[in-house]
DNA sequence: GTAGGGTTAG
């Protein structure tokens, strides 16, 4: 009797997660003499998993005198709940040979739990074949499971070869398949599926509107959330949100984004943590880093993401002092930062030279925080220094470092040989880089202005083939902007432009006058073969300048443009806005596709350096 | 005691 009212307290405090109450719980067990009463042992480890310390579920479960597989199972998803799905799969085996125990079907579903999150197909496969060979292959949760395993990894159509033998198919099996073929850009066959579900749930929908933004189709993610909002879904928990407000981020969809934000309060989820942290990067991946600090102002219990975003909004946006005070003031709130918060430090620290400060941190996730550094962590390190010269470091640090650096490493070292003016390095780096077959337009201009410098005329033809080749295939360069009423996207070129007199007027009078301060266009960005005033020309119609041109004659005078370009901003172009902004006294924010520029004064915030 | 849908990265 006593003992079932114990059982209860268990299992209402595993349900709040409170830890204090939960130790309290198992003192009053140990104290009663029922500790090792059946079914309170299992009960407490469960709890203890479920609260978060599994230090103490541990420590009782190597004391329990006869585990049965709910101690395994228990202990085996306090891993997973403390999200080290590795020692869920390395402390299995022991099963067998420390308790001569087989896994039953709620083992199963945690150890294909722990694959799915590791994306560990090897070890999935494995587990997979050892529950057909079981007694057990029929139980439906471990095939929803192994359904949510193979999409993770990037098998959809494995995943539905075992979703299509799932014989009583729940909401949790067609979310699990919605989703995987929504992240794996089975866009068609995500909707398909949705549309064939019996009872569409709020979970289905989130999966697909998630799925879709994990995979870069925000637009695709957008159209379904309003036709979701059509179909009069009740929004009961803010997961969806969250997701879609990360789609806003992406696309730099201020507007969109504000939206979204007053869809926020009207619900009334402005307390919860994720859709904040959600709020926060999508401000300051519009360039609204003001909007971005409000939000984190107003967070009543601010998590390591939250921190981590403000973080990396302000490096992003060229704020290092901002950034480094705030991890200063998160460090001494007693939180622990993680792997990306860090990314967000020694970025903003290679944006203002901080070079000593930057290896500090460095060094200091390693040892202080004991975290061991990524290939982002190396190519942050690599740019900061670069970037401020240390280019023989660099160089060194490239070919030391334990991952194979890719296009976006090599190009960051190769742009700052061309802007320290080392040449021989700059060629061996460019020989490299092509190597790779980059992806990236603005890396076939670095490299042809590479072996340009060098005098290396075959290799610039080279280049120039190889880009000629692809050109067609990539998207093409375009600028956006929003103006709240309109948006509009401008594509590089004069052909079929709204009011294009008065762009073309307005340009003309500005060009006039940024010669008269100096300007001299740098033709070094325009790759193809041309006269001089040819390319001039082409420059002038750059898609940027275009968006901008329209946002001064369009715009409410005296606010802040905002324009959005899908690829790097020209090195011409950020000379000529940086004049702008000075002409006409107006603030000017680009986000390109690597960072943002603030235009102000005639200056820019990246330190010309991007 | 088990499975799905949420935020941060050059």
């Amino acid at each position: 009797m006593f003992c079932s009212h114990l059982l209860r307290q268990l299992q209402a405090c595993a349900r709040r997660q409170s830890p204090s109450q939960g130790k309290e719980l198992h003192a009053q067990i140990i104290k009663t003499g029922l500790e090792q009463c059946p079914p309170l042992p299992n009960n407490i480890i469960d709890m203890y998993g479920k609260c978060g310390l599994l230090q103490d579920a541990l420590h009782l479960f190597d004391q329990l005198p006869h585990r049965d597989p709910i101690s395994w199972a228990s202990i085996l998803t306090a891993h997973n709940l403390a999200n080290l799905p590795h020692l869920t799969l390395s402390i299995f085996p022991s099963m067998f040979t420390l308790d001569r125990l087989q896994p039953d079907h709620f083992i199963f579903a945690t150890l294909v739990k722990a694959c799915a999150s590791l994306a560990a197909l090897k070890q999935g496969k494995q587990v997979h074949a050892r529950f057909i060979l079981s007694s057990l292959p029929g139980d439906d949760v471990v095939k929803s499971s192994l359904v949510d395993m193979y999409a993770k990894c990037g098998l959809p159509n494995e995943a539905r070869r075992v979703f299509d033998l799932i014989s009583l198919k729940n909401s949790v099996s067609w979310t699990a398949m919605i989703s995987g073929y929504a992240r794996n850009g089975c866009n068609l066959d995500a909707v398909e599926l949705l549309k064939a579900m019996p009872v569409k749930d709020l979970s289905s929908w989130t999966a697909l509107i998630s799925g879709l933004v994990q995979n870069g189709d925000e637009i695709d993610a957008l159209c379904i959330f309003m036709e979701m909002r059509k179909d009069e879904i009740h929004i009961r928990d803010p997961f969806v949100l969250s997701s879609i407000i990360g789609g806003a981020a992406n696309l730099a969809a201020l507007e969109i984004g504000k939206q979204l934000h007053c869809l926020v309060i009207v619900l009334g989820y402005e307390s919860s943590v994720f859709v904040s942290n959600a709020l926060i990067d999508m401000y300051a991946k519009c360039s609204d880093i003001l909007a971005a600090k409000y939000i984190f102002d107003n967070i009543c219990q601010k998590d390591v993401v939250s921190w981590t975003s403000i973080i990396t909004g302000a490096a992003q946006h060229g704020q290092a002092e901002e950034a480094l005070t705030l991890f200063d003031e998160m460090v001494s709130t007693g939180l622990k930062p993680n792997e990306i918060t860090f990314v967000g430090l020694i970025y903003a620290c290679s944006h203002v030279g901080l070079v000593s400060k930057g290896r500090y941190l460095f060094d200091s996730m390693i040892k202080d925080f004991g975290i061991s550094p990524n290939l982002k962590h190396y190519t942050c390190l690599l740019d900061l220094l670069s970037r401020s010269g240390h280019l023989t470091e660099a160089n060194n640090l490239i070919k030391t470092m334990p991952f194979e650096p890719d296009e976006a490493t090599w190009a960051a070292l190769l742009s700052a040989c061309k802007r320290h003016g080392s040449t021989q390095m700059g060629v061996s780096v460019a020989n490299h880089l092509l190597s790779l077959k980059p992806q990236d337009p603005s890396t076939y201009i670095l490299l042809s202005n590479t072996y340009a410098a060098a005098g290396m005329w075959d290799s610039v033809s080279e280049v120039r083939k190889v880009m000629a080749g692809m050109v067609r295939k990539k998207e093409p360069g375009y600028s956006c902007i929003d103006l709240g009423k309109e948006t509009l996207v401008f594509y590089a070129g004069e052909a079929s432009l709204p009011v294009k007199d008065e762009i073309f007027g307005l340009l003309k009078e500005l060009d006039t006058e940024m010669r008269k301060r100096g300007y001299v266009p740098d033709t070094s960005f325009v790759l193809h073969d041309l006269e001089q005033q040819e390319k001039e020309r082409q420059l002038f119609w750059h898609s940027e300048r275009l968006a901008v041109a329209y946002g001064l004659l369009k715009g409410v005078p005296g606010t802040v443009i905002r324009v959005v370009k899908n690829l790097r901003i020209c090195g011409d172009c950020h000379t000529v806005l940086k004049l702008i902004s000075s002409i006409v006294e107006r603030e000017i924010v680009v986000r390109d596709a690597n960072r943002f520029h603030h235009f102000k004064d005639g200056r820019c915030s990246c330190s010309d350096f991007w």
